[in-house]
DNA sequence: GGAGAAGTTTACGTTAACGTAAAGCTGGTT
DNA sequence: AACCAGCTTTACGTTAACGTAAACTTCTCC
């Protein structure tokens, strides 16, 4: 029994909050390719799961043309063994690039934590 | 004694590896503004400070209006206690934002982990 | 005193990631 | 039959964040 659920363009609109304009858009440079059903784009599980890696890196400021490449990299199909190199290699760039994000992360959050407590304190002052 | 170091565009043009052009754009819109000596520009330390959480912010995916926002925060003004509930409620949004963004970075993490796995497993099959 | 390096202003050009509008097809409903 | 919601294509417009080029000053060094 496939689960074959499929979606329409509006639904996953609807669902990841953004405009049908924005989901061809991803077709046009090559991220989802939905098949047809005469006209009317018909999408998959898969083109769904797309779509949210698509936007988990639009949140941590990934271009589509990296998240392009990071979904290539799950899906791989490492025939030789350059290949599978060159793979691993990019793959330690991007956890590099993770752990600077981590850091970075760290550092805004500890000074949120210090502006609050300012904040806090000069609430606390003004009820004196 | 002051520290009274200072710097000149090329100088933090060249520690942050961006170009000048860069930094006099940030100028335009109102993220850092120096001093000057005739016409030339001269940075404080504090100048240097605001350019790296810019580009902290870049890395994160921070607009430059996201991150001015955020300096301003670290350089409160908060005289009013309206203000002061306006800053927290900032704080608490960017504190989700952040913690969604550190939820994404472990989810690529993982996935990175697994496609590595399926990476060295591929090339010990070539080997047997 | 001429050349070069580093600074300046002004201004037009470029790329990514969509927005927005126009014009049209299509399947169900009243 | 008419209408609407939802889909389609085509195409020009927009914003952010600089790039790039031209033309000019100012300082230093040989």
């Amino acid at each position: 029994m496939d689960k074959k659920k499929t979606y329409s363009i509006g639904e996953l609109a609807r669902e990841f909050d953004v405009t049908t304009r924005t989901i061809r858009f991803y077709e046009d440079q090559g991220l989802v390719s939905p098949s047809r059903r005469g006209q009317t784009r018909i999408y998959s599980p898969a083109d769904r799961v797309t779509l949210k890696l698509i936007l988990r890196g639009k949140r941590l400021g990934f271009s589509l043309a990296e998240s392009k490449e990071l979904i290539g990299m799950y899906q791989p199909q490492g025939d030789n063994r350059h290949q599978l190199l060159a793979l691993q290699e990019k793959i330690h760039q991007r956890r590099a690039q993770l752990e600077q994000q981590l850091h970075d992360i760290q550092a805004m959050q500890q000074e949120l934590d210090d502006v609050e407590q300012r904040c806090i304190d000069a609430m606390n002052d003004l009820e004196s």
